[in-house]
DNA sequence: TCAGATAGGGATAAATTTATCCCTATTGAA
DNA sequence: TTCAATAGGGATAAATTTATCCCTATCTGA
């Protein structure tokens, strides 16, 4: 297992919330907890874009950090059920504001991610403004007032 | 600039909000932004666990993904002020919400965090569960019913 | 008898993100 | 005249995270 070699910066509430929930699948995977899909393979064909080890890897932090619980029957072929603790439900409803704001600005965010081509090296829109207050860059005002 | 090799996944607003607000410092960027200290300078004072350099990399990115805007003076010494366009305005309160939670739960946090030290190699509070349905490592229900 | 499902973990490579160091430029203050 | 402040970026190293591959075990069904 890798351990880690710098010491995690723990200041704000971001800092704190950053050190579990930092991790390509984990709000998916307590999310999908949330939503029923409790069995590691079932939470894996949910997400079909990470590896096994990985999911394994991350629900083990998961439970580490006491946001999901583990139930394991002794039987064979071998059977485990994932569920939120309290702790865990107490994220979700911030989960929901996250993925919510992603769903609600869809289309926005596919076209400027996918637009991560090569860049042409134009400025992105930056205004420059002179010692009058006036806009150099930008068209709308560079023409107002003149 | 690093060039990425693989393709982003983009299949729900918790991937796309992803791509835009993975990076250490991105949430903290806008919400001090956000609470009006504009200037790289300030911002680096803000938050000094970062480097100058992270810092510009990261509000560089976050200005491509339209989350921040920037206004060049053209003085000397040189002087630039950061704004939230609207969409970044809209990410404020989801980021609220995720602070909150983190200062909400601070102590438990911490302490989860920092007992980061190598295992025991106990079980973190898993119910094995046999056939009938009692539990075998949970003190509590383990002598109910017997 | 062999493939597939189930759950998990080691070893190692590859990808990605952060950190470090150094360089450019200009003005005002010590 | 030298230093600090201001903003930004290249090159490269180090840290961290993910992906790949492979192995263990057992029962069911073809």
């Amino acid at each position: 297992m890798y351990e880690r070699k710098t010491l995690p910066d723990l200041n704000c509430g971001l800092d704190l919330i950053g050190e579990i929930l930092y991790g390509k699948w984990k709000m998916r995977l307590l999310w999908f907890i949330n939503e029923g899909f409790q069995r590691p393979s079932e939470l894996q064909r949910k997400i079909p874009g990470a590896s096994r080890r990985v999911l394994n890897v991350q629900l083990k932090e998961l439970e580490s950090h006491e946001l999901v619980g583990k139930v394991i029957y002794p039987v064979v072929p071998p059977k485990v059920e994932y569920y939120l603790t309290d702790f865990g439900q107490s994220l979700i409803p911030v989960i929901g504001a996250i993925g919510q704001w992603g769903d609600a600005h869809d289309q926005r965010l596919r076209t400027l991610i996918l637009k991560e081509t090569p860049h042409t090296g134009s400025t992105n829109g930056e205004k420059i403004v002179d010692q009058d207050g006036h806009f150099t860059d930008n068209p709308d005002r560079a023409t107002t007032g003149r």
